[in-house]
RNA sequence: GACCCUGUCGUCUAGCCUGGUCCAGGACAAGAGCUUUUCAAGCUCUCGACACGGGUUCGAAUCCCGUCAGGGUCACCA
């Protein structure tokens, strides 16, 4: 059995977005599975729409997404070859040319045969055309340079690409390129037709219509792990009840054959839900180094005095509450500003009446224990309460407010152990004095 | 329009190939509740689908046909 290859076809013509990247995830995962190799070919023959921004953008875009590719190529350096197989066609009578216009230059077309052509898909099974319906194809352009059909064809040929894994809409084109394998002398690889990914609305996705570039969704603060297992369950389930899948586990389930038909719609509720399962089991260390960037870009924290361990038991505390990364800094703020940023509503609400006494019985019970930690923190509020009289409710609000400005937020014991005694008493005490 | 693909809760899906265990299972969303110190998380519950019509069969979400609906392709774009 020949080492299976796929690859991954861009066109550098716009930004690599869920649509294509899907594509990619399932020909990476399939040579994955099957020990492969994902070979990238950069479809850029189109000179005037290629644009070396959206080539960046889509390998680092695939880079992030974890989607390492085992070769590249580019057609652009392949024209030769284009022409020189074009050429051979032409010699055995299996083509001919055509000027557009009298001084333009002629193009080389191939001469279509009517037959039947049968497609076997390893998603769909079998599909039949009748190759009367096709019109001739052009393999060169009067420019010199080759057609989509004629260059993938030659290419993955060439390339020696066994399994043929693309979108849903390239169904119309498999008999055009199977006319023109039989042409070439090749063997047929196998094909798989991945359905589309639909916008919410209905249609194609288009850049009016849900086409988000992955770059889009990395700046909204996703993590490539969350965008791929939930890209993964789109037209394929790992078992009945399983939704968050480690990709390595995915790679050994993997099976082509039971992918769907069927075109999905992205959720990006379900893709909410899944960045924070993601955030909240990852390992602290990691989220904060992808946390501190945008927490520097805030001004909510200076290199210079950049306290890593801090941060990183910051991010411990609010983990859970994270649906995206981007949340992070307005969320804990309180933890690094030496100002506290009022919610303006929080502060009406919770700071109106007068808590000076409350506040600064609290203090002094905060200075006798012995030991500074969330229990014993909690312990002596609910002393004081019990003394007090009053509710625990009536002053963990205004106290949480107090301290972060927030109504929400993690537990009150747990800000208090993390924000300090010193801290603490400073930011209770300036609101005790003002009244 | 022609040709092709596809139709299970609002969404992603399991089940379909190898009919009965499915008065259809899970997840997201929505709603209710538990917990409680707010927001999350977690747990429990509720709502909610086999597109329609005909066959075949003792029996159909599962097999066949038709209808309808959605989607894709019909370039010297990729």
């Amino acid at each position: 059995m020949n080492m299976v290859r796929v690859r991954f076809a861009p066109s550098p013509t716009g930004y690599l977005h869920i649509g294509g990247s899907r594509t990619a995830l399932f020909n990476w995962i399939y040579a994955c599975n099957q020990k492969g190799k994902f070979v990238l070919r950069i479809e850029d023959t189109d000179k005037l729409r290629s644009e070396t921004k959206y080539l960046d953008e889509i390998l680092d875009s695939l880079k992030w997404l974890g989607l390492e590719w085992d070769e590249i190529y580019y057609q652009s350096k392949r024209f030769d070859l284009y022409r020189e197989y074009a050429q051979k066609l032409l010699e055995q009578g299996l083509a001919y040319t055509e000027k557009l216009s009298l001084d333009s230059d002629e193009a080389i077309i191939y001469k279509v045969t009517p037959q039947k052509i049968k497609i076997r898909d390893l998603i769909r099974g079998e599909i039949e055309f009748d190759a009367s319906e096709i019109k001739d194809q052009v393999l060169i352009k009067s420019d010199g340079t080759p057609t989509y059909n004629f260059a993938c064809v030659l290419d993955d040929a060439l390339m020696k690409i066994t399994h043929v894994i693309r979108g849903d809409d390239h169904i119309s084109n498999t008999p055009k390129q199977i006319l023109l394998y039989q042409a070439l002398g090749f063997a047929l690889p196998e094909f798989a037709h991945l359905p589309l990914i639909l916008a919410k609305e209905g249609g194609r996705l288009s850049k009016r219509k849900g086409a988000t570039a992955i770059s889009e969704f990395r700046q909204m603060g996703y993590l490539p792990e969350a965008l791929v297992n939930h890209l993964l369950l789109l037209g394929w389930a790992p078992g009945p009840d399983r939704q968050i899948i480690p990709i390595e586990e995915a790679i050994g389930l993997f099976d082509i054959k039971h992918v769907n038909k069927t075109a999905a719609v992205l959720d990006l509720d379900k893709l909410d839900w899944m960045n924070n399962q993601y955030i909240k089991n990852a390992d602290a260390e990691k989220i904060a180094d992808l946390v501190i960037p945008l927490l520097l870009e805030k001004k909510i924290i200076q290199q210079e005095n950049l306290d890593r361990a801090y941060t990183v038991s910051t991010v411990k505390l609010l983990q859970p509450r994270l649906t995206t990364l981007n949340e992070f800094p307005e969320r804990a703020d309180a933890f690094f500003l030496k100002e506290v940023v009022f919610d303006p509503v929080a502060k009406e609400k919770y700071l109106s009446r007068d808590l000076s006494r409350e506040f600064r019985l609290f203090i002094e019970r905060l200075d006798n224990l012995k030991v500074f930690d969330t229990l014993s923190i909690e312990e002596s509020f609910r002393e004081l309460i019990q003394e007090l009289g009053i509710e625990s409710k009536a002053l963990i609000h205004p106290i949480r407010v107090a301290l972060t400005g927030k109504t929400v937020g993690p537990g009150l014991f747990e800000v208090i152990n993390h924000l300090g005694k010193e801290r603490t008493k400073e930011r209770l005490l300036r609101l005790a004095k003002g009244g």
